[in-house]
DNA sequence: TAGATTGTTAATCGATTAACAATC
DNA sequence: TAGATTGTTAATCGATTAACAATC
């Protein structure tokens, strides 16, 4: 499985989209479906489909094309979520409780463990099952559980100082929802989510629609 | 300005970083500066600024640089930020709840002017300002106050509905967040954020970075 | 003016698509 | 077996980078 030769990140965004998908199908009680039958679906080529594929190894068959649950699984692996990752939320507003509270990702190998705050005012009150805890508490919190992502969620005047603790720290992965982007340290992976970056790129886009 | 040649969907997906970054550097009172000293500031390339900029205009000076809030502004109104959207939220869960409380929008040029769900337990009551309306309204909510945007924040299953009528409404542009993609019909532009779609990427780099 | 830096053309690089031999 | 469809190589396309003349 590990071809040696390099994935490009345009690949990697591509998966979690296929393992949709193939979700879907499997829970439509589709068994098998060729590149081909995806593509239309999936509004891709078929050509990109198996190359995609192919960087992680042929799971298809001659004449035949894949078999979706089998697919579906490799994906999953693939993507890692086979792991049990565990989460933490850091920043309790309006965007930290609703991810506190968000069910899709603990039904996909992500289990929260813990919610963190510096507002008095807020630490100790719960969301759901989880009490949101003291921010202080984070090294010891850490050092006891081990979670390996942390979506941060607070200000962006406080989301560098955050990640740099919590790189320290060991985390390994980082999702970052402050208007800002972040530096951190060599060997810790951050991923980018900018819900105003994706409404000013859909402002460009109906402003500029053919139409 | 309209160079009548296309711009690709990548230069597009990086005007709100540039926004992002030029509205930080004139913020800290930076005047002016050149394409290599945002290179650095961003890590990418000064090829690159300068590139994606002259898509749209020379905004710079030959031995110069970019005036920094010039070049601010002339993004801005690129991306229509000037143009004052008229947003809609459907889905008053606990993800509608928090983007409803979101300032960074309404900051943005992205006015919030109504709230919508079908749950009769949650219509009615507020979420700061907004009252909740049925869903049921949204016909004639649409016709009185003509909103482009529209956020989407209902489970997947009736995602696709809820996309089609509002298409039929008149709006313009669909931020969808459900996890499933949508189809909708020619004109109307839609922008996906899946959320579970990037802790997936970033379970894959965690699990394949080098160290 | 001399130095700096843009705007833009040309070269390179990488990603996507097409094609087809291999094979189920 | 014949038909279908993969895996993979080769061709194409487009995006990124480099280079430099134009010019402030």
């Amino acid at each position: 499985m590990e071809n040696s030769k390099k994935i490009s990140f345009e690949v990697i965004k591509r998966l979690p989209r296929y393992y949709r998908y193939l979700g879907e199908l499997c829970d439509s009680g589709v068994t098998r479906i060729s590149s081909k039958e995806l593509s239309e679906k999936m509004s891709v080529t078929a050509s990109q489909i198996r190359q995609d594929l192919n960087c992680f190894g042929g799971f298809g068959q001659q004449g035949y094309g894949y078999n979706v649950e089998a697919l579906y699984n490799e994906i999953g692996k693939i993507l890692g979520l086979n792991r049990g990752h565990k989460m933490i939320i850091v920043g309790a507003g309006n965007l930290g409780r609703a991810l506190a509270s968000y069910k899709s990702f603990e039904r996909r190998g992500f289990k929260l463990v813990g919610v963190f705050d510096n507002d008095p005012k807020k630490i100790g009150s719960y969301i759901g099952e989880y009490p949101i805890l003291d921010i202080k508490a984070l090294e010891d919190f850490t050092k006891e559980n081990k979670p390996d992502i942390a979506i941060i969620a607070v200000p962006k005047t406080e989301a560098g100082e955050v990640a740099l603790r919590l790189s320290h720290l060991g985390i390994r992965g980082l999702l970052n929802f402050s208007y800002t982007d972040i530096k951190v340290p060599e060997g810790v992976e951050i991923e980018n989510v900018h819900l105003s970056d994706s409404l000013m790129t859909l402002s460009y886009r109906i402003k500029n629609k053919k139409q």
